[in-house]
DNA sequence: TTGAAAGCGCTAACAC
DNA sequence: GTGTTAGCGCTTTCAA
């Protein structure tokens, strides 16, 4: 870390006192125009970067916001990842990664014992997180900000989402309008708020069309590929769905492959269809028709936000709902219907 | 960050000078037996953490390290990522994100602004980064000490690699072994230096079997999907190679697409393979023949390498070779040869 | 082996 | 609208 040119050579330079550099680089008020221009210009001519730590020491800050996440999908957290990086840096905030098991004991020690460590100034969580109550009650005693990306969690708690139920309805109205009316469903954990949003525009979109829901066409997965190809052997032995909604791209992948293990022909046989579009939805056999989410802008709306709640220009008040909906966009591909892809 | 115990405290606590209390918590050396065990006891029980800023404002050191890399496989990425995350959180750093693009203009510049800014203690370097020399020049000239991942680079910059040539090697003599003597070869970009070795490694195995090398059957992909299924599209019309060896999954998988619609079976009529073993590789149908890389064990082993460079533990001597290499693995599955999978 | 003093570069609080 | 002063919590330097 070579630093050099420090706030004193800026202030030297432009011939006035460090405070009212401090002032210009933080974008305080009360600085007349012209001030500002000639503390620009010694900022510009001298190339000169603050201290992070000097700035966290003396403002008490850490110039950090954290992310907490499993590793479920790579494709979706590094698309995440890019988008909050983009907002922090743009803000002169680093991001602090915080790679967790869902499943492991202790997850609320081990998450708080890295905030503290790591002394982050806010917390992005992402799914599964947002779904650990605990661990919300937790950083809220903590005091510590923090925004829940794609999903409500439960409270007050600031959210960047997508409407997933009305996502999932229109999915399977794609499917209806196909002709089909024997349509097995995949859930994912019980435990993801996603899973009970997508289960409830599925059967929201069957309501509607008058089709009754078949229990035995209904069963789990873990969001993953291995769960997605067994729930798919268990939804393709003896009388078998003609159209196969899968809560995710991963579990919707799992299921060409059993079906193809099968010999059962795509789309002709089965339609099959994911959600979240994410690389793999392409890369399969045939395409996957899937659900696009806005990740990337998602990941800036959320770090934005943060920091926002950290600055204590937005305060989350009592009653007042902090909940941002993206736009999604069905992306229809050869796995639902013959296309050339 | 809510900090509150502080240095004081804890040589209040122990009732020792707060300098050998630094001491302890920096591992330094003589401090007595005992006066370790009472300064350890105090921070216990008062559950103290060093302030990060503080620490870098009076070392002079961000106690942070950098990875600048281009998203070409986020599967890579995130594992060598937390590979990364968890030898620098052992040692009380923090790992600093750069997301580019490798074909961007203005790359060098926009790099070491990035390092300036962020000021980072030291940079990790990911493929195809590795191979621009420009930045190694710029980020040596400013005395950042830099540790390639995957790559050899030019000259003496340290590295963490696997054997590349020998692994395409031994993938080529897998097919021999199958009997196949008229293999197509996809070449990732020029650029990246895996290219050339995963290359120079399958000629070698083909030299050794006595097979004369067909250039009509080699061509140039850029790594990704989309690029691995053009390609095949070209090697697959007229009279076609038996087997194909994609330099990497992401192609293979490509290549498994381009089959498929043309009708191709696999690996009956084609047999196809890649390099990586990215989960990509599991999820296509067949699953993909490819060389499995430690790809968390390699972030560790960069990033303590990093950390021992920017504390001198290390030094890169003129003459010395700093490169180390980690094992890699055949996995064989259904794209090469009839299994269960 | 241990400690005292100085100061890293910045922001906060308050003065002018 | 601008400047002064006093630290933030730690490492460094030097002395004991």
């Amino acid at each position: 870390m070579a630093v050099s040119v420090t706030i004193d050579d800026v202030a030297a330079h432009a011939g006035v006192s460090i405070k009212t550099v401090s002032r210009v680089v933080n974008r305080e008020a009360n600085v007349s125009e012209k001030t500002r221009n000639k503390v620009m210009a010694a900022i510009e001519a001298l190339n000169y970067r603050p201290n992070q730590a000097a700035r966290g020491l003396a403002g008490r800050r850490s110039y950090l916001i954290g992310v907490v996440y499993d590793n479920i999908s790579p494709n979706y957290l590094i698309n995440l990842q890019s988008g909050m990086i983009e907002t922090c840096h743009a803000a002169s905030y680093g991001l602090a990664l915080c790679p967790v098991a869902y499943a492991e004991t202790g997850l609320v020690e081990h998450v708080m014992a890295w905030v503290r460590h790591s002394q982050v100034d806010g917390v992005l969580l992402t799914p599964p997180l947002t779904d650990c109550a605990p661990l919300l009650v937790a950083l809220e005693k903590a005091g510590v900000p923090v925004v829940l990306v794609s999903s409500l969690g439960a409270g007050q708690v600031p959210a960047v989402v997508i409407d997933e139920v009305e996502a999932a309805r229109q999915m399977t109205l794609h499917l209806i309008a196909l002709g089909h009316t024997e349509i097995g469903f995949i859930k994912g954990p019980a435990a993801h708020s996603a899973s009970q949003s997508r289960y409830e525009g599925f059967k929201a979109a069957l309501a509607g069309a008058g089709i009754a829901i078949n229990g035995a066409y209904v069963v789990e997965g873990r969001f993953d590929f291995d769960s997605g190809e067994i729930a798919a052997q268990r939804l393709l032995k003896g009388k078998r769905p003609t159209a196969i909604f899968a809560s995710n791209d991963d579990m919707a992948a799992g299921v060409l492959h059993a079906a193809h293990k099968l010999g059962i022909a795509i789309p002709e046989a089965l339609a099959v269809v994911g959600f979240d579009d994410t690389p793999i939805s392409r890369q399969v056999w045939p395409s996957l028709t899937t659900i696009r989410q806005p990740i990337r802008e998602m990941g800036n709306h959320a770090a934005d936000l943060l920091l926002q709640l950290i600055a204590k220009k937005v305060l989350v008040e009592d009653g007042s709902s902090m909940v941002f909906q993206h736009g999604f966009e069905l992306k229809v591909r050869g796995s639902s219907q013959k296309t050339s892809i």
